[in-house]
DNA sequence: CTCGACTCCTGTTAGC
DNA sequence: TGCTAACAGGAGTCGA
């Protein structure tokens, strides 16, 4: 699903519009325009207006506009971002693997011909004109130790349903989470505040790794322990049978043996 | 402020 | 073969 690597590979392909003059925008499902963002406001705020860059925080894509006004681009769990008539990822895990025209819920075309679309089969993404963007914490990929030792790694909460918060720490969704746990064997059940100073640099490193990877291997569904992430599966480093929980309202997958 | 529970969405798939 | 229920998770809201 679009995590923040899969944000991250947008932006890059959301590059292809900057430049471009907006002709016009559409946003025919009310429900996929967030927070009061009208269908008008929309219109009003870019429809002649310029992409001057595409920018991301965390999971949020944001264009920034020639009107002095910012769209904020939400993808959910099964949300593309499609440019002209090339999406900028092929695979998405727990999405379909099917292309129908009629999943775009907001799009908008360029003066040159070009288009922008977000085709989303189950409407969990968003548009929102001008998103206060001081409600995301820092993000995953630039975050520093001092920053997760600050704001993830405190409090009684279990660790992964911190990393999950996207006001403590931008972009980390439930694979990325479960991935980097496992890599730095630490048991996401734990609580957040209880990790030593090792802990929490080996967390770091791990999830700036676990990024890297994924952003290199093609997104959040690459990781080693993503195949023997099913029902029964077997941990890849020492063979114990993986537990499987709901922890932060989230099904997660760790290690009894190693994750600790 | 903290934190768990609940809700929303709908295509896919497992099971009968 | 056809139906139903469970499942997936990002993000917002609500109440203790």
């Amino acid at each position: 699903m679009p995590e923040g690597v899969e944000i991250e590979m947008y932006r890059r392909y959301a590059d292809r519009v900057v430049g471009l003059e907006i002709a016009s925008t559409h946003a025919p499902d009310d429900w996929f325009l967030k927070r009061g963002t009208t269908a008008a406001e929309v219109s009003a705020a870019a429809d002649g207006a310029v992409v001057e860059g595409a920018r991301r925080i965390g999971k949020l894509l944001l264009l920034d506009l020639s009107s002095g006004d910012r769209l904020g681009l939400r993808f959910g769990m099964t949300g593309r971002l499609i440019v002209g008539d090339e999406s900028a990822i092929e695979y998405l895990e727990y999405s379909s693997q099917r292309n129908d025209p009629s999943w775009d819920r907001f799009w908008m075309v360029f003066r040159s011909g070009e288009e922008l679309r977000i085709r989303d089969p189950r409407r969990l993404g968003g548009v929102e004109l001008n998103p206060d963007e001081g409600r995301l914490g820092p993000d995953a990929f630039q975050v520093t130790v001092g920053q997760l030792r600050d704001r993830v790694v405190v409090g009684n909460m279990a660790l992964k349903a911190r990393l999950l918060d996207q006001g403590r720490i931008a972009g980390v969704g439930n694979l990325i989470a479960d991935e980097t746990l496992w890599r730095a064997s630490l048991d996401p059940a734990r609580s957040a505040g209880s990790l030593d100073e090792k802990d929490v640099q080996r967390l770091h490193r791990h999830l700036h790794k676990v990024l890297a990877d994924f952003l290199r291997d093609g997104g959040s569904h690459t990781g080693r322990l993503q195949p023997v992430r099913v029902r029964g599966g077997h941990c890849p480093k020492d063979g114990a049978e993986l537990l499987r929980r709901e922890i932060g309202g989230r099904t997660t997958y760790s290690c009894p043996e190693h994750q600790r």
